[in-house]
DNA sequence: ACCCATAGTATCCTTTCGGTAAGTACCGAA
DNA sequence: TTCGGTACTTACCGAAAGGATACTATGGGT
C-alpha cells in the first residue's frame, strides 16, 4: 500500500502546518461562503448572507473576518451611509475554490451511496 | 462572474445534502486519518492511533466509527486474545482521499501566502 | 426631531467538542 | 492466581462553538 497519486515524502513540520491550514480552512461555513462567492462573484454583506443558507450574521461576520486574515477574500468598505461592504474572492480565494471542488464533485457522486451506507449501518447495530 | 470550471446549476436540495456531507466528512480527525490510511493502507487500532498525531483514543474510535457508518472504511475484528482490529479505506474512502488531494496540495503549495496574508493582517489591526 | 437602512458588536445561553481517567472483557502465560 | 496486552466504553468536566437577541453608529430623507 501506500501507492497512491500524491507524494507520502513530506517533511513533518510542513504535515503539521498544512494539516493547521486545511483544519481552518475546511470549516463548513467557510467552504459554504467560498462556494457562493465563486459563483456570484462581490457580493455585499446582507446578500451574502442570504445566500449563504442558515449561516448567522455573526457567523458570516467571523468567517468572513478569518477568510479575509487568511487572504481568501477581500474586504471593501464604502465610507457611506448606510454602510456598504463588499466581498469578493482573491486569486487565493478562487484557487481554493478549484481545490475543493473535487470534494464538492465526490460528496454529490456519492450523496446516495454514504446514505445507503448509515442505513445499512444503523440497521446493523441499533434492533 | 460564476465562470467557475463546474456546474452551478444544482437542485437546491441536493445542494443542502452535499453541504452535510461535507460538513460531516471536513473535520480535522476525519481527514488526518484518512491520509495516514490512504499512505499506510491497513492499520490496527493502536499504530493508526500512533500515526494520527494528536489524536485520543477517544476521538480516534468515534471518527473511525463514523467513518464506518458513512462507508469510508472497513473495520475487521479478529475474534482473538488480545482483540484485533484492522481498519482499511474503502473504495469510497480511497476515492475521498483523491478528492481531498486537491486541497491538500493546495495548502501546501500555498502555506507561505497565506502565512504572510495572516501577519500582515494582523499588524494591520493591531498596532 | 425622528426614522430608516446596513453592517456590524456585545451579551447571554445552550450544545457540542474533546481530554483524562477509570473500568471491562478475554485468555494465555508465568 | 494474578498479570498483561488490546480495543474499547463510560463518566466526568472544562473549553469552545455557535445560535438568538439586542444594541450601536451614521447621515440623509421627511
Amino acid at each position: 500500500m501506500g501507492d497512491l497519486p500524491w507524494p507520502t515524502d513530506i517533511d513533518p513540520r510542513v504535515e503539521e502546518l498544512v494539516t493547521e491550514v486545511i483544519g481552518r480552512v475546511a470549516d463548513k461555513w467557510t467552504m459554504v461562503v467560498l462556494d457562493v462567492l465563486a459563483e456570484h462573484g462581490e457580493l455585499r454583506f446582507s446578500r451574502l448572507a442570504a445566500l449563504s443558507d442558515g449561516i448567522s450574521q455573526k457567523m458570516l461576520t467571523q468567517t468572513v473576518r478569518a477568510m479575509e486574515r487568511d487572504g481568501l477574500v477581500v474586504r471593501t468598505v464604502h465610507p457611506v451611509v448606510p454602510p456598504r461592504v463588499e466581498y469578493r474572492l482573491t486569486d487565493l480565494g478562487i484557487s481554493l475554490a478549484q481545490a475543493f471542488c473535487g470534494v464538492w464533485l465526490w460528496a454529490a457522486a456519492n450523496l446516495e451511496r454514504i446514505h445507503a451506507s448509515r442505513d445499512a449501518f444503523d440497521s446493523r447495530i441499533l434492533p
